[in-house]
DNA sequence: ATAATATGGTGAT
DNA sequence: TCACCCTATTATC
């Protein structure tokens, strides 16, 4: 579920569920057990999301850097939850505790690698220093296809598979236009889509991107296949037009649009 | 029981 | 371009 909003969201969650006091960090699966031991007992000062990146500032502890991958998953449970599964950390705070699945990196870093890590970030839509004239000199620099280049999180971060489907869509250009040729006018109202779908992605906690309105239910209240315009609706009626979406194979991932409201 | 898949990313070739 | 890493869930035999 790990797109950008998924990270802000779960920065949001984990400030809020393990704070105040003490945590108790453990390693269950035992392939964190020597980082779970160094939180152990300390307070979380702050969770942060950079993109797709989570940093946990814990007091007198050092960084801990969590990226989810494509699997990876911190879910939240009640404080009697069992041990179940390869849970590489848990963290237990005064109501809640979290456990932390199939990440592709979770480690203790230094200030030094924080830096280093969110500054080979593009901007982030979700984060108010996100700034939207480097995302169009960014994004006017490639020459790969506009589908590939939202993916880039040098371009931007925090875009993923799912998002970059729907903006094409939303913004009618093909996903295969080189991003070099998006126009100027296009460029800056991606920005704008991204700033406020990915807003309301943290507030569903989860991807939205089709209007309610034109669904007609309200805003929340989307279910099942209405929730996304393209993604993974190969074969099937454009929400919008009927016509046949297709399948295009876009950066060694799979891209999505409606060749009739898409030019 | 085994395979395929998943909203991601890296490193070798 | 490909192999690979991480894990859980769903599909197929």
């Amino acid at each position: 579920m790990p797109e950008g909003h998924t990270i802000h969201r779960l920065a949001k969650d984990l400030n809020k569920t393990l704070k105040p006091g003490p945590l108790t960090a453990s390693s269950p699966q035992g392939r964190f057990a020597e980082g779970a031991e160094l939180l152990d007992g300390r307070e979380l000062n702050k969770a942060t999301a950079w993109g797709k990146h989570l940093f946990l500032d814990i007091d007198g502890a050092p960084p801990v850097h969590i990226h989810l991958g494509l699997i990876g998953k911190f879910r939240r449970k009640k404080l009697d939850a069992p041990i179940r599964g390869a849970i590489r950390l848990r963290l237990e705070g005064p109501e809640r505790l979290w456990d932390l699945t199939g990440p592709m990196v979770c480690d203790v870093v230094d200030g030094d690698d924080v830096d280093r890590i969110t500054s080979e970030l593009g901007p982030d839509p979700l984060r108010a220093d996100g700034d939207p004239d480097e995302f169009a000199r960014r994004l006017g620099r490639r020459r790969i296809a506009i589908a590939a280049a939202l993916l880039d999180q040098k371009v931007i971060a925090g875009v993923g598979n799912v998002y970059r489907s729907e903006f094409c869509f939303l913004m009618g250009i093909r996903p295969d236009l080189p991003a070099n040729q998006v126009p100027h006018d296009v460029v800056s109202e991606m920005w704008d889509l991204s700033v406020a779908q990915l807003t309301q992605g943290v507030r569903l906690n989860r991807i939205t991107t089709r209007d309610p309105a034109e669904v007609g239910v309200a805003a929340g209240r989307i279910s099942g296949d209405d929730r996304l315009y393209v993604y993974k609706r190969d074969g099937r009626p454009c929400h919008r037009c009927g016509d046949e979406i297709r399948l295009l194979e876009i950066g060694q991932r799979k891209a999505w649009f409606c060749p009739s409201c898409q030019t």
